[in-house]
DNA sequence: GCTAATGTATTACGATCGTAGTACAATGTT
DNA sequence: AACATTGTACTACGATCGTAATACATTAGC
C-alpha cells in the first residue's frame, strides 16, 4: 500500500506522514479505513514498527487518525470538528511561504492564484462546497 | 537591521534567509542594496560570523544575493533571469503543499484562493505585473 | 479472567545539523 | 607591491534527530 526509500534523504517516517495524508485527501483511505497495523507495515517496509508508530502517532496528534490498542489505527470519522479559527491558523504557515517563495521568485499574486487553480485543477481537487 | 533570537528553537541561520528574503520581497532591500558585512553583522547580532556567512552563501546559491570578498555582499540586480518554467519548477512543491494541508483541513480550493488573495493583499504584495 | 495482538513508552546510538573557532584566499585601496 | 578588509574553507564539538532494540500497557476476543 505505501512505499519507503531509506536513502531518499526524506526521513521515512515523514514520507510515511505523507503518503498517508496523501492517500486521505485523494480518498484512496476514507473517514473509519483501517490501516495496516505499526507491526505489519513494518514488516512489509523492512522497516522498524517504532518508525511506523511515530508517522501513526504525529498523524493521530493532528486529528487524522485514531489509534488504540488491539483495534488498531484508523482513519479518523469526523475530520477535526476543528473550528474556522483553528483551521486558517493552521493553513497560513503554508500561505505564507507560498508568498515568500513566489515573490522571490518574481510571480505576482495572480500568477500565484492561477497556478494553484492549475494545480488543483490537474490533481483532481473538489473546487467548491 | 536585523534581529535574531536563539532560543526560537528556528536556526539562525534560517531566521536571517526568511527576513533578508522578507526585505527583499517587501522593497526595504532592493537590487544592488549593500548587505552588511559578514563580520558586521555578525558584531550586531551577537553571533557567529559563520552563522552569517552560511546565510549569505545559501541566499546567493538561490540567486538572490551576490558575494565577492572586499566588495562584500550585494542584492542582485537581475533577479535570476530564470526561465519560466525553472521558476514555475521551484515554486511547485509550496503549491503542492499548500493543497496537500488545505485539503486535508477541508478547505476547498476556492477557498484557499480566497486565503492566498486576502494575505497577499494584507502583505501589501502587487497583484499584477 | 486469560491471552494474544495491538499501540505506547523508554532507552540507546549513530548520523546529521547548527554553531563556533580558527585559518585561508581573494581583492579593492593606497 | 603591500595591506587591510572582505568573503570562504576547514575543523571541531555539542545538540538534536532518526531509527532501532526492547520492554511495557491496553484491550478485544475467547
Amino acid at each position: 500500500m505505501f512505499h519507503v526509500s531509506p536513502e531518499s534523504g526524506e526521513p521515512i517516517y515523514r514520507q510515511l506522514i505523507r503518503q498517508i495524508k496523501h492517500a486521505i485527501t485523494t480518498g484512496v483511505l476514507k473517514p473509519g479505513n483501517k490501516l495496516p497495523t505499526v507491526r505489519q507495515l513494518a514488516v512489509d517496509l523492512v522497516i522498524n514498527p517504532n518508525t511506523v508508530a511515530r508517522a501513526y502517532r504525529e498523524l493521530e496528534q493532528r486529528g487524522l487518525l485514531e489509534s488504540s490498542p488491539r483495534r488498531g489505527t484508523f482513519v479518523k470519522v469526523s475530520p477535526p470538528g476543528m473550528l474556522l479559527e483553528e483551521r486558517r491558523r493552521r493553513l497560513q504557515p503554508y500561505i505564507d511561504s507560498l508568498i515568500a517563495e513566489g515573490t522571490v521568485l518574481g510571480f505576482t499574486v495572480d500568477e500565484l492564484v492561477v497556478s494553484l487553480g492549475k494545480t488543483a485543477r490537474e490533481k483532481g481537487v473538489r473546487g467548491e462546497k
